[in-house]
DNA sequence: CAGGATCCTATACGATACTG
DNA sequence: CAGTATCGTATAGGATCCTG
């Protein structure tokens, strides 16, 4: 009984380490919307996650970007325009997130309406 | 042709919108592992929760409770105990979050294996 | 036990201007 | 176009102490 309860607290502890795992990439206010706009369009240019996102800035998108590639989340391709042109595009990793991504955009949806209807 | 692009789009834009939605709630580095804990303990008091989530402070665990509280995630129930204990569970609106926390979990886990595997 | 009050710091983030 | 550099602020968060 008391060896169970254990196991069972063993368990919770293992569950809450990866949800924190999770969010020490995921956290911050743009990871998340910078990921969901390269999951809905695929493949994105620089300016063009500029103008996905609402309010962020150039500086933050940069840097963003930057700790997602890091991460192995995204990919960046250089393309050969004039001007030229930065492609991102979610990594083979970065595409196993499209469900949690769904699960907020359905979630997002429910709580607006469970907070307009009061 | 140029119209069905268009309606693209709106959904996109949409679906940005419902996603960021999420993240006004559910935001910031205690939230998730607050809901974690109350979503696989069910009930839990106060100093359990803070001893569930690693590094988190009595200031902030509090004023996490506080906003989720408001948010209607999470429901307060003060305990006829001696010394008081407070009890904390999600509500039927925050039991839906967790589809999101199991992703979470899943994901941190498949996470932590690819960056340790290089 | 469950917090509130106070003080403090780091850093996340924004605005603007500049470059190859 | 895709950033970088610089500067400034707000706020998120930590440490500590106190109270019913």
């Amino acid at each position: 009984m008391v060896c169970q309860a254990k196991d069972f607290q063993q368990e919770h502890k293992k569950e809450m380490r990866a949800v924190q795992d999770s969010m020490d990439v995921l956290s911050g206010k743009w990871k998340i919307p910078i990921i969901s706009s390269l999951c809905y369009y695929n493949k994105r240019r620089f300016s063009d996650i500029l103008n996905d996102i609402e309010g962020i800035s150039n500086r933050m998108l940069s840097k963003e970007l930057k700790d997602l590639e890091i991460n192995k989340l995204i990919k960046r391709t250089i393309l050969d325009t004039q001007p030229i042109t930065v492609q991102y595009e979610l990594t083979q990793h970065g595409i196993t997130l499209k469900t949690i991504i769904n699960n907020l955009t359905e979630w997002g949806i429910e709580h607006r309406k469970k907070i307009i209807e009061q």
